[in-house]
DNA sequence: CAAGCGTTTTAGACACGCTTAAAACTCTTT
DNA sequence: AAAGAGTTTTAAGCGTGTCTAAAACGCTTG
């Protein structure tokens, strides 16, 4: 009846038509993401195709139809929520509540997600700053910009931080730059695409596999 | 990998030779209780049994192996630990927790029930008053009496609620009998065996059903 | 435009977990 | 001891979700 894995497949699909907003989502990238083969995934499309939950043509990849979304979004409010739990009440390190969330997001009775927000106190976004969308998959979208693309000298808050790049959240963890922190970009190197900040009085040189994983936002500039 | 039915059955064969020790669990009683017909039991058993995490008999029953036992302990202890997090930390009916603790035990990890078991300052019950194994499996078993068993007179504690009776966790809330109150048998009745009690004052005549659901402890008598 | 490579789909297989219907067994009852 | 009732097991089938190996496709390159 309720079909365990099919909303992993949903979710995943999402979040890669998020990161590529303009193309269809392919099978390869979809079976790479489960750590399942291509025909894996192959057949799931299929199944979810049979019940109107994705658009598949053959050879070209899938999209979401609306029903489709809504459950995607779904299970992201569920997995987003529990991260936040996991973090703020139960204290595990934020570098882990992606892989357990993953695990329980599917177990969660509606009625115990629900009053996990209310005792979250509604918050707007996990702990990696993605946001959490409402019971109607509504979700605020702020304008977020790449760390990659800052201009020198310019004062951000770092919004989010990608959560599936291996070994990022410690690295920022011990840089400092979680979200909510502060930094400027004291220097960019054209040549290898490095970028320098400053945060808490301290300097740093950033990667592009770094500054590409990490979202920020101006701060409001008044008048 | 995982199996997800199979600790369910370990789980539900463990309370059931629980609940009647001296034979064998029979493939019906698991199927009742699993809400599955008799012959998914049968294949299960036959899973469970090449695993051997259980004996089985063909037409003989099954008991749990000392490997499958610390399965089944481990799932009791998740489902009830669970339980208190859903109604002491998100404020769940504790009608509801049964249910909901059902669906979520065999996603959580170790850790998260561990933090949870921290948070709830290491609980050793049940909201309905059974016993959490710690994670070595083992667990406090008071000296318990039957509702039903008691004589005239006696001054007790309630101590545990069947919550797989059906409508009793609301009919016991409404007549103050949560694990804790106290109570005394003020008649019994040979024939129709009900039974007559006291608590905070107010007399309640208690069938057969209800009476046989409920366990009691005495109250420490001072020597 | 054809060759070839990488991606995707098909084909065939398997484990899990469930079903119904029929056969086998056990136990009680006469 | 045979009959019958109730329980249990077998048999056959279905959906999910995975795999490997082989075939089909599509795109880029010579």
């Amino acid at each position: 009846m309720s079909g365990l894995a099919r909303e992993d497949y949903l979710a995943d699909i999402y979040r890669l038509q998020c990161e590529n907003p303009h193309d269809p989502v392919s099978t390869g990238s979809v079976a790479d993401r489960r750590g399942v083969t291509a025909a894996s995934a192959t057949a799931m499309f299929k199944r979810l195709a049979r019940d109107h939950l994705i658009v598949y043509r053959n050879y070209g990849g899938v999209s979401l139809t609306p029903e489709g979304q809504d459950l995607a979004l779904g299970v992201l409010r569920r997995h987003r929520l529990v991260e936040r739990f996991l973090a703020d009440v139960l204290h595990i390190p934020w570098q882990q509540v992606d892989t357990y969330a993953d695990q329980m997001e599917h177990a969660l009775p509606d009625e115990v997600v629900d009053r996990m927000e209310v005792l979250l106190e509604n918050p707007y976004t996990c702990p990696h700053g993605y946001p959490i969308p409402d019971k109607h998959g509504h979700f605020a979208q702020p304008d977020l910009i790449l760390l990659r693309d800052l201009s020198v000298g310019e004062q951000v808050r770092v919004a989010r931080v990608n959560e599936r790049v291996p070994g990022l959240l410690r690295y920022v963890e011990d840089l400092g730059l979680m979200p909510g922190s502060l930094l400027r970009v004291s220097a960019r190197n054209p040549v290898d695409l490095n970028v320098t900040i400053e945060t808490e009085g301290r300097a740093h040189i950033l990667g592009l596999r770094v500054s590409e994983a990490i979202w920020v936002e101006r701060l409001e500039s008044r008048g």
